[in-house]
DNA sequence: GTAAACTATCCAGCTTAGGGGAGAGTCAAG
DNA sequence: CTTGACTCTCCCCTAAGCTGGATAGTTTAC
């Protein structure tokens, strides 16, 4: 029995304003309700969206989670795990997980391509034999 | 005085014939002609693309050079430096060394990523103080 | 002469994360 | 009642590198 809500009813907010708050624009907010990341709590007779104060944390969650680099998709999933009642932890965990296990692939393969570019820029006197039909040796080594 | 085109005269091929020899589909030879990066040598009477032989180097090119990262504007610059009689090897050296102080940025930034998100994973023990306000306490952390 | 295979152009869409702007409706204050 | 600020929905645009489909014309083999 909390009665926070009966002692300090905090006004539900417009998005213009929720858009000022929270640095996110009112086209980002819109777009995040299309896809399901957030729902309005109600609508004004006039059709105005209206937000609890929690719209706050969970765009800034979003925002969190966007700078960890996940996708709208897989914010997506953790919210709703959350709105399930949920903490998604265990989730964040193996989505982490692998996060960074594709984060080290993405090393390894830029690694690859380095070394091959400058294997490119090093190995420079390649005689090429039939000049004409090349385009750009320095590309063109095997 | 090279008298190969008289001695041997190469038939120009159709695209369906291009695209099978050099493994680009027709619709990515098309699309490649409409940005530039190539041109039919001519038509039929009823309109059809007619390729030279050199198409087939020139494609492989493309693709040598798409997989070492360049995007198909860069590589119609070097193209087109080769069509105008340059080997476009200077240019390429430039490119190149871009690419690869491109390659350690974004390498640099990765790893940072990384870092953070095991910091994530490991510091576990955050005893979340109002548990209500909070989606995931593992990507909120600061 | 006709059918199969080939090709042409044009239009549409995919992906991601939004931004721009039109045209219309709503809300609050004076 | 009117004005200004706010918001609504709707549709198009961006980057990159294509892919697919519709519809129509061409070329070739039999």
């Amino acid at each position: 029995m909390r009665g926070t809500k009966m002692l300090f009813q905090e006004k539900a907010k417009q998005i213009g304003l929720v858009a000022k708050q929270s640095g996110v624009s009112i086209k980002t907010i819109r777009y995040y309700e299309e896809l399901g990341l957030l729902k309005a709590s109600g609508r004004t007779e006039g059709g105005y969206r209206l937000f609890d104060a929690d719209i706050l944390s969970r765009l800034s969650f979003i925002k969190r989670a966007q700078s960890l680099g996940l996708t709208l998709a897989e914010i997506k999933e953790f919210l709703h795990i959350h709105d399930q009642g949920d903490l998604p932890c265990e989730h964040a965990k193996v989505k982490l997980q692998e996060q960074i296990t594709d984060i080290d692939e993405q090393i390894q393969q830029l690694l690859v391509l380095k070394q091959e570019l400058q294997r490119l820029l090093l190995t420079q006197e390649s005689t090429v034999e039939n000049i004409e039909q090349v385009i750009c040796p320095l590309i063109e080594q095997n």
